[in-house]
DNA sequence: CTTTAGCACTCAACGAGATAGAGTGCTAAC
DNA sequence: GTTAGCACTCTATCTCGTTGAGTGCTAAAG
């Protein structure tokens, strides 16, 4: 479709607009090494560049800057493979050498390192919890009238919530509440506990069936939470380093969005495998129509786990962060499955 | 110290400039039904205010502006007490109203609710659970090298963490060890586990000793990381409303600091029960010397628990930002402490 | 037919005055 | 003690010419 000599022109055209920012005019081009033509032929290219959609000028006498179908054909085309920088491995590997407690800090960790490197906002989705399944259920009083509630799974993560006591239950009840649930539900994924809650054990339980609601429906409100992945935030000040938003305004729009947390999953294209590059208006929400958004998967035994993510402008060095997710999802998979060994 | 009338004036003119963010005339004051005083006079009594420190002059020929002194002045002796409007009583009721599972919801809806009403950045931290107690620890293994470890308090907060379980230990010993920790341990305050840990513990555990290390630590582990509360901060963004962060190098120096949540902990006054206001460079932060810090503690039992604080501009509503945090935290303390009833 | 030099043209950005207006301090009258 | 009047100061804003980067077109060169 493009000419070797167009590739070539909108690969120069992109790579020198991610770095300044500004308009990229044929002369700029023409004194590079790798483009070898005077800048009248560069403008001609340029007008046909800028006819078939894959350029644009903010006005007659600037140059030009690429379109979001000019990002496009870069993202898809024309970036090279990009490698990882050996010092960005050294502060990764550096990084992740502090001893981590939880997988949260696995996560939280890879988001505030992703967004030191890049420069741009890291959004990182914790593990999708949903496939795993109950290692361990438990109560513990705390006193008469209140317990704590606590689930632990497969996979090490621990959820637990406070509960009231229902009336009329005696702590040698509650006892073999707790031992029935575990004998049927250990080892069950969380997909399927419902069921098996509803089925099996409401008959077990038979005559004590209503004064149990409360702590069936305490386990089964705990699993379902684990539907909407926690979502780390990091970086998102860097998105004022930028001269695309040093219109307070513009970046205000921005920021108050990524504050809603809650929101940020609807980014994420589900299910997808590998790279995702979503450009401008392929975005989801339309606050962030000016920036794009990188993803990656980590999975673990082929199987997908969350999802790490960069949002930048959508003037973003595209190679640079696209090599950098495919390392460190694989280094967090690793690191995860190493947890559960 | 200062006349009446000097004090009607320096009210009126930081109430004026906490509004419209622009140094403040004597026309505009004299126009105020308040203060009935022909500009001249205005002007004379505002030249003294400035000799005294109270205010400032951008330039010559413009109005002006609190000073840090004046602030000081305005919030310690002239701010009318501030109630809460009906309205956002309201507002936080009905965010209260819905269910909260664990402290952090609480805590982390205190935070935002506080952002939301009042267009600045909160700032919270969690309850400090030094002085609680623990009420039960337990060892879940998830396979035959690893284990969960969690530790309930007796105020239903749940602490836990992955661990190695050491070799040449069986699941017997490790159920004897955990037993025997129970039975000295429960009821214990966090501040005295670790010495009964090393007294009474060490000694009953004998030969296990060496190979107990591992769990000893982890648990000693958890109960140092409470030390440090959890910081919750919301509408981070809501600075980049203010006119004095319209340039965004400066925005971006504030958000930068905000991000980095750790540190933020020592802006916090220690031990000090109350209302404390930092204005300006009473705050420990360089980046943060153009706001204002308020906090308030919240207490159970008269014990200080954790404090809540709101940052803005030093041009701060501060009346009304003091009324919302003196009936937040009551709100606060009223809540955890029906959840430990 | 492709490439390039030359040239007139366009348009944002910048800086220099000029102007307006808000606000002051001082003086003298009330 | 208070206030009207007035000269003065200083910023903000507007206009307007200038500058310079970059273009598109044409015609010559390869």
């Amino acid at each position: 479709m493009l000419s070797e000599r167009q590739r070539m022109i909108l690969t120069a055209i992109v790579d020198d607009y991610i770095r300044s920012a500004e308009p990229v005019g044929s002369r700029s081009i023409s004194k590079r090494g790798d483009v070898s033509f005077s800048p009248a032929t560069i403008r001609n290219e340029m007008a046909d560049l800028e006819e078939l959609g894959f350029l644009e000028q903010p006005h007659t006498s600037a140059g030009r800057i690429p379109s979001h179908k000019g990002y496009r054909y870069y993202v898809d085309h024309l970036i090279a493979p990009g490698g990882v920088r050996e010092e960005d491995i050294r502060k990764i590997r550096a990084f992740f050498a502090e001893k981590m407690i939880h997988w949260e800090d696995v996560i939280g960790h890879a988001a505030t390192i992703l967004s030191h490197l890049t420069n741009y906002t890291s959004i990182v989705l914790g593990p999708e919890m949903f496939s795993a399944s109950l290692k361990h259920f438990q109560l513990v009083p705390l006193n008469d009238s209140s317990a704590v509630a606590i689930i632990v799974t497969n996979t090490g993560h621990v959820e637990h919530r406070t509960m009231t006591i229902p009336e009329g239950i005696d702590v040698g009840d509650l006892g073999k509440i707790v031992g029935l649930l575990n004998d049927k539900l250990v080892g069950v994924p969380f997909h399927r506990v419902k069921s098996v809650l509803y089925s099996e054990i409401a008959r077990e339980l038979g005559r004590y069936m209503d004064r149990c609601e409360e702590i069936l429906s305490v386990l089964e409100q705990s699993i379902e939470e684990q539907k909407d992945p926690r979502v780390f935030l990091s970086g998102a000040a860097n998105m004022l380093a930028q001269p695309e938003f040093k219109d307070v305004d513009k970046a205000k729009l921005i920021l108050d969005t990524l504050e809603e947390t809650g929101k940020l999953t609807q980014l994420f294209p589900a299910g997808l495998g590998g790279i995702q590059v979503k450009i401008g208006t392929e975005n989801a929400m339309e606050a962030i129509n000016q920036c794009s958004l990188i993803t990656a998967n980590y999975t673990v035994d082929g199987q997908s786990l969350g999802t790490i993510g960069i949002l930048g402008p959508t003037r973003m060095e595209y190679g640079k962060v696209i090599g950098l997710l495919e390392f460190l999802s694989r280094d967090i998979a690793s690191m995860l499955n190493r947890r559960l060994k």
